[in-house]
DNA sequence: TGTACATCAGTGAACGCGCGTTCACTGATGTAC
DNA sequence: TGTACATCAGTGAACGCGCGTTCACTGATGTAC
């Protein structure tokens, strides 16, 4: 049987992803620049177009490997997690980590339009998976009695955007009354995962 | 006594940002050019430079202008608004139309690395006004027996968050679950903000 | 009312720069037989 | 094992472009007296 060919040199492709990716942590979107991605991968500004057609096609890669490791960290996140109430904490943390995590495929993921034109997948598909967690746990937490009055979509929608708030905040420059709440990201996670618990919470009657 | 003199014309000064933010409304902030602010203003390249000292100072001024607008904007809500729980998802929806109606504004304010170094405001100080706006409110809520065992600043990031987060995601594309949800920004703030509320709610024993 | 001056907004040429992208080419590494 | 060929990654020169910024200058509009 014919052997599987080996990679030439350490898969450049991931080199240039890796340089890009560094690039865009430093600076923002705008800081990804093809002849500077090339100079971090070692390589001159040519090599690049040897592995994608053109700069929004490495936006438009980083994009889709984001959504990947968001919904597989929600997923094994709320696998994890005891209780319904916990899965949905779970569920947002896990979200704020991915953020905290990939900072450079977050911000890629949710600026599509700097993507120079719809290279990069809608939210509206690639990011069903992630939503599609988040209406599990949600339904799940109904079927135990939990915020049973309220429509599951527009809970669904509150997480999302709180998680997804508290992660902007924290990435795209000084979080609003970090000096007064600290500056230990694992600890706002857990503050704010436990304030919706502890409203979820409450929606139960004994 | 010395009449003020009047402005030479239209105010130019006006004109540049305001051609700014129509750029920067359309493109993101990458798309903001000292050049073409001047063409879309009707002026030379050159001209802007009489009215801001460089590109950064555009930016410093877009974000300082939008501090004022979000805060002003918040306080006239929770005034209108009736009791603590009314006030505290008007505060949120403030902060969400302020978003719908000065993207520009609200894209600048919170990407401090694009500013080119430090020209536009921090959050700890800026937003400072802003913040004190939620934090009397959630005073508000608890003194009326709302939420008394929660942090009031884990609440009031709490909130924050998911009116930033429903904003960010509102602003920068489509928006998770647009089509399950309908695509009217009005009705999303409903729905958000009625959800935090009922939570809210069920924190009160009767 | 008239004259001298100051200020202001804008002009247009010029600077140097980094960028995205293309392209003919090189050299190394693999496969087929 | 040896030879011919294909593929792949990278090279480096070249293209045209828009950009931020500077600067000496013009002309209009105001003020002082």
């Amino acid at each position: 049987m014919t052997r599987q060919r080996p990679p030439r040199s350490d898969d450049p492709r991931r080199a240039i992803l890796d340089a890009s990716l560094s690039l865009i942590s430093e600076g923002g979107i705008g800081a990804l620049s093809m002849r500077e991605v090339a100079r971090r991968a070692g390589v001159t500004h040519g090599a690049p177009y040897h592995h994608f057609e053109d700069r929004a096609a490495v936006l438009a890669a980083i994009a889709h490997e984001g959504f990947g490791f968001l919904e597989r960290g929600m997923r094994s996140a709320v696998a994890a997690a005891g209780d319904p109430i916990a899965r949905f904490e779970a569920a947002g943390r896990a979200y704020f980590e991915f953020a905290l995590a990939f900072p450079a495929h977050f911000r890629v993921m949710f600026r599509p339009e700097l993507a120079d034109g719809g290279a990069v997948p809608t939210m509206d598909t690639s990011s069903m998976g992630a939503f599609g967690v988040l209406l599990e746990v949600v339904a799940a937490c109904q079927a135990a009695g939990i915020a049973k009055g309220l429509d599951p979509k527009a809970l669904v929608l509150t997480g999302w955007s709180t998680a997804h708030g508290l992660a902007a905040l924290w990435i795209d420059g000084p979080l609003i009354g970090k000096a007064a709440l600290g500056d230990d990201p694992a600890a706002l996670a857990r503050t704010v995962g436990a304030t919706m618990g502890r409203l979820l919470a409450s929606t139960v009657r004994p």
